[in-house]
DNA sequence: TTAAAGGTAAGTGTTAACACTTATCCTTAA
DNA sequence: TTAAGGATAAGTGTTAACACTTACCTTTAA
């Protein structure tokens, strides 16, 4: 007879504001004895209430709420429930947030366009304590994230020099090279070099995703708070 | 005793890229004995195919879809299926979205948020043979019939045609013209016009301009579901 | 039944951005 | 003191996007 271990059942708290695909995830966790559903929320005030009553093992967030931000609500669960992990389970594309949400603490992303199975996964593997988020991520940059202990999170944008992050501002701006010469008294060709600089270091590909990352770099500083020199 | 009427079951088809969502709908549909789901899909090639196959009675459509939008699969579903009926379940804002799929010729609305019990209200009154959109919707259809220009929403984005804000859409994901033609089948030369077109409406001068637009634009729609200028 | 609007797309020329290379000047760390 | 990194910037060539024009076809509104 094999020796059966008593596996602990791990309890799974869901945050997302479309109803269905909630149903959706209970179903799937409710086919693994190990894992169970404790609570469901469609918003972030809720949310935080009801975790620290109910103290789950696992949070199911998604990114896209009503009201904050998925990325507001993680940073918000580190301070008042340091212990609870987080799986980000989000329709926007890992490689754009995979990054911003383990900085906010969270352990792990999954696209929705995955579907149940990855989900069930990445669960099992976050329980285990390790980090999950897909292999083109992880090979980017699991060398500079180490994760909650090392308090030095290197985002690749602070890789960039005081100048460089200069010029990222007025890019997210939508200005165009000539006008930020003009603004940074410097040449175009200056400006052309940090621009090719940046995309060097942050591995973009096309300008059109440059103005993108800048101006989403822009709005999330903005929430973060980060300084950008 | 109760006279019971055999009532005939009806036929739906789900077309969503979010696996989890599907099961959602699915789970919802089931505990109905007079619908049965026939058929899912996750893009609007497959969707085409099927449902010439499996002539469902009605439709269940996402708008954001990979590749080709739901936008698009409405309309080419009217040609080839002219008889099937079409339910749109979107993430977006109704009263943005709504007079659009309508004039493609869906039948109805009802947004993710609103959870299992509106999408299945919405189905049983598509399938009597009306239309389902939420009082507010309606009630401004109402106002535009008597000549009143109660606009729904003054966002100059309002103003762009289905087409434009499909280019829009792939602008605010950072992809380049030659990209979105292939995506959208047209010529780089339509999308250069449609793009052009969409930055005399919206007063857009540069294109780094228009790609910060459509993504911070892309960004409201997807956060808060409303549209800002 | 015209007219208007939307979607499509070609031609031609211009500008902004990028690719790649080289080079000077300055500060800091080995 | 030499090497490295950061900021500056020029040269040359390519590609993406835009400006402007014209045009055809279809659907819809007057």
């Amino acid at each position: 007879m094999v020796k059966t271990e008593p596996e602990p059942i791990r309890s799974i708290f869901v945050v997302d504001d479309h109803p269905l695909t909630r149903a959706g995830i209970r179903e799937s966790i409710d086919l693994h004895a190990s894992l169970t559903l404790i609570g469901e929320s469609d918003n972030a005030d809720d949310t935080l209430e009801k975790v620290q009553k109910l103290k789950p093992d696992l949070l199911i967030v998604d990114l896209t709420l009503r009201g904050r931000s998925g990325l507001e609500l993680i940073k918000d669960l580190r301070k008042v429930q340091p212990e609870v992990e987080i799986l980000v389970f989000s329709m926007h594309e890992e490689t754009f947030y995979a990054e911003r949400v383990l900085r906010a603490g969270a352990r792990g992303y999954v696209m929705k366009s995955e579907g149940a199975k990855q989900l069930i996964v990445a669960i099992q593997t976050i329980l285990k304590g390790e980090v999950h988020v897909s292999d083109l991520v992880a090979s980017n940059f699991l060398n500079n994230l180490t994760g909650r202990q090392t308090k030095t999170s290197s985002s690749p944008v602070s890789h960039l020099t005081d100048r460089e992050l200069e010029v990222l501002a007025l890019v997210g701006k939508a200005r165009e090279s000539r006008e930020i010469a003009k603004v940074l008294s410097m040449s175009v060709k200056t400006v052309e070099a940090h621009r090719a600089s940046i995309r060097q270091k942050l591995d973009i590909k096309t300008r059109a995703e440059l103005v993108r990352f800048a101006v989403l770099w822009g709005e999330d500083t903005k929430m973060d708070g980060i300084t950008k020199s």
